[in-house]
DNA sequence: CCAATCCCTG
DNA sequence: CAGGGATTGG
C-alpha cells in the first residue's frame, strides 16, 4: 500500500528534481507529461497554457502513438488464425513498421489527445499577443510549468513516469492475453437467477486488490458487511492520500510562484498553508490506522457543494489562468529593462506589488478550488453505496446459509468477494464474464442466442448526429459530466487497488465510434481495454446508444428492462465515480434480473465498421481475428461478430480474387505475354475495380503497398493461367498461399474508433 | 469439435 | 454482401 512514508521520499525527490528541471527545460516534456495519467488539474493548465503560446513542443506530438506496435505477421500461416491469441501484441517494440505503415505518422490526432479533458480555454487567446515579445513571461511560465511537472511526477508514485507508462502497457498485454488464454471461469450462479452464466464473475486477476479477508468469516452476513465498510474505508483512504499529493503540490506551487515572482509575503504564505493544512486534516496516516467510525467527518461539508462539479472548478482554474495573463500582459511593458533573471534578488517594487496582487489572487483560486475538489470527493464517499433502490450488492443478497458452509470444495468467500469488488473497484468492468464469453473457444450459454441476429445494425442519421453532437462538445469546457479531476484513471493510477480497465487509455483504441456507444450493452464487455476515455462516462452519451440499441433492435426481443433513465442523482453527483457505482449497480442488476442480458443488447456492425474494414483491406488481406479484435475494439466481440468480420475479409478476397483472375485473363486475351507487361497503377482498370469497391467514395490514400501486392497477385494468377494451372480445380490455393504473406501492418490509426473521421478528413 | 476457409447462390 | 454447405486443420 503506498504508505505516507512513500509520499515524503517521493517528495523530496521531486524537489530536487525541481531544481535540475529548471535548469534544462526539456522541449519533449510534455510528450512524458500528456499520457501520465496521474497528472493534476494544475499541471493540465499551466500546459494547455504552454501550448497556447506556442512551445516548440508542437511539432513532436504526431510521434506519439505512431509507434508500430505491432509486427511480425510473417510467419503466420495461410490461415490467419495464429492459435495465440496475443500475438498480435506482444512484439511491442520490434520490427519498424512497413512502409506504408507509416504514412499516417504525421497525423496528429492521436488519442491522447483527444484525451485531453478541456480544450483551449478560448479567453487564453490573448496569450497569442503578448508571446511575440514578452520572452521575460514565457520563461516564467515554463519554470512554473517544470516546476508542475517535476512535483505531478512524484506523488505517491514510486515509478519513474516513463517506465511507468511502459509498465502499465506491459501489464495490460499481458492482462489482455491472459484474458484470451483464460480456461472457463467457474460460471456463478446467482440464487435469483434461472441461469447463471452471465452472472457478475470477476476473474481472479482483477481481485488482485488486496484481499484483507478477516478470520472470522463464518459470521457471513454481517461479516460481509463489515468487509464491504472496509473496503469502503480504503477506498477513502485512497483517495485521501491523492487528496494530500494535490494538496502537497499545490503548496509547492505556491512556493515556486513565490520564488518565480519574488513575493516573499510569508504571512499570507503561511496563511495558505494553513487553509490547506486544514482542509487535510483527515491525514491519510490517521485513516489508515484508525479508519471507522468516520463518515460523520466525511459528511460535513456536504452542503457546500449543492452547485459544484468538476467543470466548475475547470472554469476557476481557467479564469484564474487568464487572471494570471491579463496581469502579466500589464505588468509586460512595466518589466522591460529590468533583470532578466530574477531569482531571489528583487527587481522594481511595482513588479513587486503585481505579482503580490497575482499571487493573491492566484491563492485564492487555488484555495477554493482544491476546498471544492475536496469537499466533491468527500461527498463521494459519503454517498450511500446503494445508490439505486435495486441491489447494488449481490453479495448481501445471497442467502446466508449459502456461504457459511462450504459447499462443493469451493471457497465461498470467492464469489462474495468478487462480486463485492466488481461492485467497487472493477465498476468499469460491469461483467468481466462477458468478455470471456466472447471469447472463440469460449462455450457460454449467453451466445447461443446470438446466432440468428442480423449484425449490422443500421442508426438513424439522427442519432448518428447525435452522436456526433456529444462527440464534439465533449472535448469543450461543458463540465457537465466529463471529470478530468477525478476521473477514474487518474484516480486509481495513484491508488493502489487501480482496477486493470482503469489504466492506460491513452495509447489504445478509445470508444466512442461514430455509431456506437463506449460502454456497450448492460454487461459492456469489451475486450478487456479501453474503457477509460472521459467519453465513456458520458451519461446521456451512454443513454442515447443505449436507446438507439435498443430502438434499432432486431427482434432481440428479451425484454430487459429499459436502463436508459436509471441513473439516479448520477447527474447530481456530477462525479465520475458514483456514476460509476450506480451504473455498476444497475449492471449489476441487468445481469442479474434478465438471464439473457449477457449478450442480449449486442452490438452489431455498423456500416461505418464495414468500411473501415475494407480500407484495412489495403493493408490486410488475411486478419486474423485477434487482430480484428484489436481494430475494432469498440464492438462487443462474440461468435457472430467476429465471424462476420471474418466473412467480410473473405468476401473481400473473393471479389480481389475474382478482379484478378478476370483481369489476368483478360490480359492473356489481350496478347499480353509476359508478367513485365503487366502492371498495376492507379489508373489500371484493375486498381480502379478494386477501389471501386474497397474505397467507394475514393476518399482514402490507398498504400502504395497495395498496389504491389494487386499486381503481384496479377501477375501470379497470370502465370498460373498461362502455365495452364487452372485445370487443377484448387489452383488457386498457392496464389492464395502466397499473397497471404504480403499482409503488411495495419497503421495504428485504424486502432481508433474515430479513424474514419481522421483517415478521410486529410 | 470448432474455427476458418472455400465455393456457390441469391 | 450474407447464407449455407463442404472442406480442412488444429
Amino acid at each position: 500500500m503506498v504508505g505516507s512514508g512513500v509520499v515524503s521520499a517521493s517528495d523530496s525527490e521531486s524537489k530536487s528534481n525541481v531544481l535540475r528541471k529548471l535548469l534544462k527545460r526539456a522541449n519533449s516534456y510534455e510528450d512524458t507529461m500528456m499520457p501520465f495519467p496521474g497528472t493534476t488539474i494544475i499541471s493540465q493548465l499551466l500546459k494547455n497554457n504552454m501550448a497556447k503560446n506556442g512551445g516548440p513542443e508542437r511539432g513532436e506530438r504526431g510521434d506519439r502513438g505512431d509507434r508500430g506496435d505491432r509486427g511480425d505477421r510473417g510467419d503466420r500461416g495461410d490461415r490467419g488464425d495464429v492459435g495465440f491469441p496475443g500475438s498480435g501484441l506482444s512484439n511491442a517494440s520490434s520490427d519498424a513498421p512497413q512502409e506504408d505503415a507509416c504514412s499516417n505518422s504525421s497525423h496528429d490526432s492521436t488519442p491522447q489527445e483527444c484525451l485531453s479533458p478541456f480544450g483551449r480555454p478560448p479567453g487564453l487567446a490573448t496569450f497569442d499577443i503578448e508571446r511575440l515579445n514578452d520572452e521575460h513571461l514565457r520563461a516564467k511560465r515554463a519554470r512554473v510549468e517544470n516546476i508542475i511537472r517535476g512535483m505531478s511526477h512524484s506523488p505517491s508514485v514510486v515509478v519513474p513516469a516513463a517506465s511507468r507508462h511502459e509498465r502499465e502497457h506491459e501489464m495490460d498485454r499481458d492482462r489482455e492475453m491472459d484474458l484470451d488464454c483464460a480456461p472457463p471461469q467457474s460460471q456463478q450462479q446467482a440464487p435469483s437467477s434461472p441461469r447463471g452464466g452471465e452472472v457478475c464473475s470477476s476473474s481472479s486477476r482483477e481481485n488482485k486488490r488486496k484481499q484483507r479477508l478477516p478470520q472470522q468469516q463464518q459470521q457471513s452476513f454481517t461479516q460481509l458487511v463489515c468487509q464491504r465498510k472496509e473496503q469502503k474505508q480504503e477506498e477513502r483512504r485512497q483517495l485521501k492520500l491523492q487528496l494530500e499529493d494535490m494538496q502537497k503540490q499545490l503548496r509547492q506551487l505556491q512556493e515556486k510562484f513565490f520564488q518565480i515572482y519574488d513575493s516573499t509575503d510569508d504571512s499570507e504564505h503561511n496563511d495558505l498553508h494553513n487553509d490547506i493544512g486544514n482542509m487535510s486534516e483527515d491525514s491519510p496516516a490517521r485513516s489508515d490506522t484508525g479508519g471507522d467510525d468516520r463518515g460523520g467527518d466525511d459528511l460535513r461539508s456536504d452542503n457546500e457543494m449543492s452547485d459544484l462539479d468538476p467543470g466548475h472548478f475547470l472554469d476557476r482554474a481557467r479564469a484564474l489562468l487568464q487572471e494570471q495573463a491579463m496581469l502579466a500582459a500589464r505588468e509586460k511593458p512595466r518589466r522591460e529593462g529590468l533583470s532578466r533573471s530574477k531569482g531571489q534578488g528583487g527587481p522594481g517594487s511595482s513588479m513587486h506589488a503585481e505579482g503580490k496582487q497575482l499571487a493573491e489572487t492566484l491563492k485564492q483560486e487555488l484555495n477554493s478550488a482544491m476546498t471544492q475538489v475536496v469537499d466533491t470527493v468527500v461527498k463521494v464517499f459519503a454517498k450511500p453505496p446503494r445508490p439505486t433502490p435495486q441491489q447494488a450488492f449481490p453479495s448481501l443478497s445471497i442467502p446466508p446459509e449459502r456461504f457459511p458452509t462450504t459447499v462443493n470444495g469451493d471457497n465461498p468467500n470467492f464469489h462474495t468477494t468478487n462480486q463485492r469488488l466488481q461492485c467497487f473497484g472493477d465498476v468499469i468492468i460491469p461483467n468481466p464474464l462477458d468478455s470471456f464469453t466472447s471469447m472463440p473457444g469460449m462455450p457460454g450459454p449467453t451466445n447461443d442466442q446470438t446466432e440468428a441476429i442480423p449484425l449490422v445494425v443500421r442508426k438513424t442519421p439522427s442519432e448518428h448526429h447525435h452522436h456526433h453532437h456529444h462527440q464534439s462538445s465533449a472535448v469543450g469546457a461543458h463540465g457537465g459530466h466529463h471529470h478530468p479531476v477525478l476521473h477514474p484513471s487518474s484516480l486509481s493510477a495513484s491508488m493502489g487497488f487501480s482496477p486493470p480497465s482503469f489504466r492506460h487509455p491513452f495509447p489504445l483504441p478509445l470508444m466512442g465510434y461514430p455509431f456506437q456507444s463506449p460502454l456497450g450493452g448492460p454487461t459492456g464487455g469489451y475486450p478487456g481495454k479501453d474503457r477509460s476515455s472521459p467519453d465513456s462516462m458520458d451519461l446521456s452519451r451512454e443513454t442515447t446508444s443505449l436507446r438507439t440499441k435498443m430502438a434499432s433492435g432486431h427482434h432481440m426481443g428479451h425484454h430487459h428492462r429499459s436502463c436508459s433513465p436509471a441513473h439516479p442523482g448520477s447527474t447530481a453527483e456530477g462525479l465520475s465515480l458514483s456514476l460509476i457505482k450506480s451504473e455498476c449497480s444497475d449492471l449489476q442488476d441487468m445481469s442479474d434480473i434478465s438471464p439473457y442480458s449477457g449478450s442480449n443488447i449486442q452490438e452489431g456492425l455498423s456500416p461505418n465498421h464495414l468500411k473501415k474494414a475494407k480500407l484495412m483491406f489495403f493493408y490486410t488481406r488475411y486478419p486474423s481475428s485477434n487482430m480484428l479484435k484489436m481494430f475494432f475494439s469498440d464492438v462487443k466481440f462474440n461468435r457472430c461478430i467476429t465471424s462476420q468480420l471474418i466473412k467480410w475479409f473473405s468476401n473481400f478476397r473473393e471479389f480481389y480474387y475474382i478482379q484478378m483472375e478476370k483481369f489476368a485473363r483478360q490480359a492473356i486475351n489481350d496478347g499480353v505475354t509476359g508478367v513485365e507487361e503487366l502492371g498495376v497503377s492507379r489508373d489500371s482498370e484493375l486498381f480502379r475495380a478494386l477501389n471501386m469497391h474497397y474505397n467507394k467514395a475514393n476518399d482514402f490514400e490507398v498504400p502504395e503497398r497495395f498496389l504491389e501486392v494487386a499486381e503481384i497477385t496479377l501477375r501470379e494468377f497470370f502465370n498460373a493461367i498461362v502455365a495452364g494451372k487452372d485445370v487443377d480445380p484448387s489452383w488457386k490455393k498457392a496464389i492464395y498461399k502466397v499473397i497471404c504473406k504480403l499482409d503488411s501492418e495495419v497503421p495504428e490509426i485504424f486502432k481508433s474508433p474515430n479513424c474514419l473521421q481522421e483517415l478521410l478528413h486529410e
